[in-house]
DNA sequence: TGTTTTTAATTGTATATACAAGTATTGTAT
DNA sequence: ATACAATACTTGTATATACAATTAAAAACA
């Protein structure tokens, strides 16, 4: 459905416009349908997101700087993510000795049974919304869409 | 910069995964930069959002379920978006008279005069966001994501 | 008419975001 | 060595989202 269905605007709207609509909308669509994946698991995605950077570190001990960085909502409050996960046993939580001012952050083998349990669905779901597009066009809409973002 | 650098991903991503995280990205990069757009105006971009949809009915009285279908994230809470607008005597609340469940919500002079206000920077935020594509490529981006989402 | 169902909106609770302020540790400079 | 600044993280407050439960009014129905 065109976006000026989807918010029932009676006029038109300019080309930029409408592609920062569609932006919006379609994270919306696509978040949705992700919360739905995880729920099951009592997840949030970016509690999920924490989980899979902690992994990708190959499991080691991962500051909260390292963390952060690696997100995509840059500004979101990791400390409590962490506090949300360590809750459930899905990490553990230690001061790094050779600088008392940072934590080391690890998954647990729970925390990585758990991404591993979820990866088939992850995959699922990312690829339900490719399924409508050829990869040439998957491309294309990686590039307009870093394009698009570079100011 | 590609989305891999973003994340710092130390292995290839299929493209599928790739043009999810580029959207969720890309939103977050648009979304912070309106809020600052906003911020000094002490309006948040949901309450821009409710505004806007009031303009757009020619600041005839709506009542909530349209407000709530007009909005792009459909699942938040109307009652307290309008809740904080009232507060700053933007909006006005009444009962329907014809059937009292419903609420008619009226934007106010000073709303208008708001949006006014903010209506050439709404535009430049998205022409700043369009200025490296081409009509054409805007276009072709509007279509790609609305195929994408459709599932 | 009285009962049940549906509709419209509000409220409660948990989670997350945004941003500023605060605390503790380390680094640097005089 | 002491003072100051920078770094790393936590905490507080307001706002927003997600979702379920609740309230109130209207519609449907027996």
């Amino acid at each position: 459905m065109k976006i000026e269905e989807i918010i029932k605007s009676t006029k038109a709207l300019s080309p930029s416009k409408k592609t920062v609509l569609n932006i919006l909308y379609t994270q919306n669509i696509v978040s949705e349908k992700f919360a739905e994946v995880l729920k099951p698991y009592d997840l949030s995605s970016e509690q999920y997101n924490v989980l899979r950077i902690l992994r990708g570190q190959n499991s080691k001990p991962t500051n909260m700087c390292a963390i952060q960085e690696r997100m995509l909502a840059k500004t979101s409050n990791t400390t409590r993510l962490v506090d949300k996960l360590l809750l459930k046993d899905l990490v553990t939580r230690e001061i790094c000795a050779q600088n008392r001012r940072k934590m080391e952050i690890t998954i647990t083998q729970k925390g990585l049974d758990l991404l591993a349990e979820l990866d088939p669905q992850v995959e699922q779901h990312e690829a339900l919304f490719g399924q409508n597009l050829t990869q040439d066009e998957l491309e294309q809409l990686n590039n307009l869409l870093e394009k698009f973002r570079t100011i």
